[in-house]
DNA sequence: CCCTGATTCGC
DNA sequence: GCGAATCAGG
């Protein structure tokens, strides 16, 4: 690969808008980070305010609308018993949909009866808070509910569990911690 | 050890 | 001009 204009001018912008070296070689593509550096350095641009590692990070930073949930919960692994890995096969829709609703089954079970709402005794869901990431605190659930590009993006803000980022319903979705697993195995 | 940018130097 | 190797720092 070359320094043609466009690249030269890509490489501008990136730079420009703080972007690391490693992360404008990846986005380029055909070139080392090496290269960008030097790259940069023959067109003398600006270097970074500190030399080393001062932290500008002006990337892509998350916010409250495009924080992408920790964990998306898998339904059908864990109610099959199947590694994640596993591929998606040629199963039809069916099991999928049996998987989640037996999970869902398994999971309003542990639910304290006065957690249910009676209006509504087949939908857990509604004892959210449905609150804002600035609004989430240690004591509220932190399990993120709907596509974080869109407007309808939630935490699920009810009461946390002791030591847990969840509240008891969602903490029965969240996958086991990996230190749990060793311990069991 | 991971990462970062800076510099050097053979090509 | 180019970029790998190397360096220095967080």
């Amino acid at each position: 690969m070359s320094w043609t204009d466009e690249r030269v001018e890509k490489l501008k912008q990136l730079w420009s808008e703080g972007l690391s070296a490693s992360q404008i070689a990846t986005q380029l593509g055909g070139v080392s980070r090496n290269a960008v550096i030097g790259k940069v350095h023959r067109l003398s641009l600006p270097g970074r305010a500190k030399s080393g590692g001062a932290p500008p990070q002006s990337a892509p930073r998350a916010t409250a609308r495009n924080t992408a949930p920790p964990r998306a919960p898998n339904f059908a692994s864990r109610v099959a018993g199947r590694r994640p890995a596993a591929p998606p096969q040629s199963t039809p829709s069916a099991p999928r949909t049996a998987g989640a609703t037996a999970l869902k089954q398994e999971v309003e079970a542990d639910i304290a009866p006065a957690a249910r709402p009676r209006s509504n005794p087949d939908n857990v869901v509604p004892i959210m808070k449905k609150v804002a990431l600035t609004e989430l605190t240690e004591m509220t659930c932190k399990w993120p509910v709907g596509d974080p590009t869109q407007d309808d993006f939630y935490f699920c803000g009810c009461d946390a569990k002791d030591n847990s980022p969840y509240c008891s319903y969602h903490a029965k979705l969240a996958y086991q911690p990996v230190s749990d697993r060793r311990r069991a195995g």
